[in-house]
DNA sequence: TCTGGGGTCCTAGGACCC
DNA sequence: TCTGGGGTCCTAGGACCC
């Protein structure tokens, strides 16, 4: 037997994994997987938008992405829970130690997605297929779809199909039945602008895009299209990437509660987010020599200025100055729904060209850094903090704190309340 | 009461080199 | 002084994934 992967997804993995730790940790008795349910941020934050939904609520059309008022309005009584980033870690770390007892080259490609190479461990490929579904389902209480083929692209596309606790294959023979006639959109990396120019080719299945011409591909959507040609023929040469390679760079961004409408403000947030994007630099003995700046509207359009620096830098002081700097740049004054900053070509060779003109001592300053990381990993994120973030009273102008460290998604538990009387 | 946050890759256009 | 053409690097923006 040739080549075989598994492509295992978690069924609606937050919500899910929400749903086990409410019924088994903290003894509720509501599974919400049986109601229509969603995992949402918070609106009053500005985050509400729909992160994963229950499959009741998948049928009032509820789809992830979209806004939580506009959820609410297809399901009044839609129940809503916040987001809890260690717990959905917590869980997938579990997963993955559950499939590595059954291969030793496995690729996580997503919190809650895995590629297995099982070439040579089964004759039956379903029938383990079904084991590993059961045991996780067994051991860890959650359910998970398992795509099984001969590559990676037909394994997910299989794991895709109905949904949950299933296992599906994708053979090559049975790819004109269970593949070609689905919309084109449901084709891994075809999205909504590829969408819209192969409907407007005439291209509305996957099996239409199969067969349709690579010149006219080609010229509509260059290299794309003859990727995703390739993809509805079932053609996937990809290999499964079991050491994931080092980060090309690191970003952090942030929804502001308000708009903000002045510099000082949007700079005390620029800091924040170089605090966080920082210390994970220097977690990961990483430098960056591209910093970049990003600014959305109110009108949700957005727009980004970079900045090479002469030297890479993992320090919060030089990466919030080249922000600053590039804000000042940017900025037409327009009030500012989203910052972020980004940073590109990470070097991890741990050198430093000492610079003539470097506006302080970068091996004083870096000492200075590693020791509020060493005290914030000791006693918590906020032992030790900037005054211009410190309590009481308001930071941004009006009437709320900035978190002095930004963006991310780890600090959303923070707003998670896990009392038993709010437990269902 | 509108629409998060983390990434990667590609393309287009301009600067600059020979 | 009517303006080729190949190459690289940089920047901005867009597309896709989860």
């Amino acid at each position: 037997m040739g080549r075989i992967i598994f492509h295992v997804d978690v069924n609606s993995a937050f919500l899910s994994w929400e749903a086990v730790y409410r019924l088994y940790h903290l003894g509720g008795r509501l599974d919400l997987r049986t109601v229509p349910s969603a995992v949402g941020g918070s609106q009053e934050h500005r985050h509400g938008i729909i992160l994963a939904k229950s499959i009741p609520a998948k049928a009032y059309k509820i789809q992830t992405g979209e806004p939580i008022v506009d959820a609410k309005r297809k399901c009044p009584d839609l129940i809503i829970v916040p987001p809890n980033y260690d717990l959905y870690n917590r869980s997938s770390k579990a997963l993955l130690s559950v499939l590595g007892r059954y291969s030793d080259r496995i690729e996580q490609y997503s919190i809650d997605e895995a590629f297995l190479d099982m070439s040579g461990c089964t004759d039956d490929p379903e029938k383990t297929a079904h084991e590993i579904k059961d045991t996780v389902k067994n051991e860890l209480g959650f359910t998970v779809n398992i795509g099984v083929a001969q590559n990676k692209l037909l394994a997910k596309m299989a794991s895709d199909f109905k949904k949950p606790d299933r296992v599906h294959t994708l053979w090559p023979e049975e790819i004109p039945q269970k593949m070609w006639p689905l919309p084109v959109r449901d084709l891994f990396f075809v999205g909504r602008a590829s969408e819209r120019k192969l409907n407007g080719l005439g291209i509305r299945t996957i099996g239409d895009l199969a067969c349709a011409d690579e010149r006219m591909l080609h010229a509509a959507l260059k290299s794309h299209g003859l990727l995703i040609r390739q993809y509805a023929n079932g053609i996937d040469g990809g290999d499964l990437v079991v050491t994931p390679p080092p980060n090309k760079g690191y970003g952090n961004s942030l929804t502001t509660p308000r708009d903000v409408t002045d510099a000082r403000t949007a700079k005390l947030y620029l800091l924040s987010l170089a605090e966080t994007v920082s210390a994970r630099l220097r977690a990961d003995r990483a430098k960056i020599s591209v910093v970049s700046v990003s600014l959305r509207d109110c009108d949700l359009h957005t727009c980004g200025h970079q900045t090479q620096l002469a030297a890479p830098t993992d320090l919060t002081a030089e990466i919030a100055l080249a922000a600053d700097r590039l804000f000042d740049e940017l900025w037409n004054g327009t009030p500012i729904r989203q910052l972020g900053i980004h940073t590109a070509k990470a070097s991890y060779d741990g050198m430093r060209q000492f610079g003539m003109f470097d506006p302080f001592d970068y091996e004083k300053q870096r000492r200075a850094e590693t020791a509020v990381d060493a005290l914030r990993k000791k006693y918590g994120a906020d032992c030790v903090m900037r005054a211009c973030f410190l309590p009481p009273g308001d930071n941004d102008g009006s009437g709320l704190r900035i978190d002095h460290m930004g963006g991310g998604v780890s600090r959303e538990k923070r707003s998670v309340d896990y009392s038993r009387e709010k437990v269902l």
